[in-house]
DNA sequence: GTTGAAATTAGTACGAA
DNA sequence: TTCGTACTAATTTCAAC
């Protein structure tokens, strides 16, 4: 596996560790995920750092790649965008290639992943109605050879979105569950998990 | 259904048209969204406004909501959060309440999102090795009550990431196909639409 | 909705701790 | 490395058009 995440933007093979973040660093990342326009002197108030000392780590930041960039949450009912769905797709084997080209013709997709389990890949559209995911599915992604199937749910509503989850907040959310009952104390025949090729040996059965 | 999306941060109810958006509008946002700390100024020469005129607008939208926040995206290899997962939760029913309670306390989860089909919700979660996945959904997924059961798969690679869709994509995107073949020339049996009604029902064979 | 000038703030450079 | 200060450039605000 050449692990996931991290090489969205950057197409350099590049993994390794640029420079290793220290806790200023991650303070650093927690006020800029929250205000991303923040000025540099405001954050260096808030980290608790000098303003130059700032501007050095948060150049430091950008050019690692830590942060990749800075968005705009745009509200998607507002701009005409109120219907998501996720569609999940299986590709045909050796046409992966096709299939992402495919993808980055398509405006409405925001997201997708590759993933183990039954379906090979998540990916997620914002359309204005409910027809277009039919077109969407049915004209669009129907016609991609690289394509063998797909499977749609339509998604109600958006419960949580965090704005990028760091290793830091592991610490602030467990207060409240210090005292940990004693694991595993549940069935877990109601946890499942589906590996990759569990997934592709049940799809062979319907190739 | 209440409308699913742009209402994640804001509690109030409301889903009428703040302001309708025009043209100019939408070059601001596809602006902000791809460099979320352009300074206004620079903003306004992009999209071929005057000065005053972007800080109105760009006032506008963030008081309307258009615009619901400005953030970094981290590169969560970097920041220590290798693995990625996505956890589908079968909720019982008139447990919804607790089980949003229960999600906001697991600092984990980036996304959470209600779906129609055999699931419930579709929750992704980032962290730092494997294990933890396990730990987290054997441990404490199983320990809420509301959660019926749980199907993980991870995430091997994510393909894209848009910093946000927006409606005039389309058209851009659109433009080598315009020549659209005759639609559904394709066996529309390998395309699947999974409604609320259908998963529910399939669920309640093994409740 | 636009332009231009004043006030404020941001970004840079450099020496000292 | 980090900090503090001084300097320069840019941005934001506010005015009149």
């Amino acid at each position: 596996m050449s692990g996931n995440s991290g090489r969205l933007g950057d197409s350099t093979g590049r993994i390794g560790i640029g420079l290793d973040l220290d806790a200023t660093h991650m303070k650093i990342l927690e006020v800029l995920r929250e205000n991303g326009r923040i000025s540099v002197a405001a954050l260096a108030e808030r980290v608790g750092i000098s303003r130059a000392n700032a501007y050095t780590r948060f150049e430091a930041l950008r050019a690692d790649g830590a942060i990749k960039r800075f968005t705009a949450e745009i509200d998607h009912l507002r701009a005409g965008l109120g219907i998501t769905a996720l569609v999940f797709v299986t590709v045909r084997q050796q046409m992966w290639k096709q299939f992402r080209a495919e993808l980055a013709r398509m405006p409405e997709v925001e997201y997708c992943a590759i993933t183990t389990g039954q379906h090979d890949a998540m990916i997620q559209v914002r359309v204005s109605d409910v027809a277009e995911v039919h077109r969407l599915v049915t004209e669009r992604m129907a016609n991609i050879p690289a394509v063998k199937a797909t499977e749609t749910v339509f998604i109600l509503d958006e419960v949580l979105r965090r704005p990028y989850v760091l290793p830091t907040d592991r610490d602030a959310g467990r207060t409240s569950r210090r005292a940990a009952p004693e694991p595993a104390d549940v069935p877990l025949g109601k946890m499942r998990f589906v590996g990759a090729a569990e997934g592709r040996a049940a799809l062979r059965k319907d190739g």
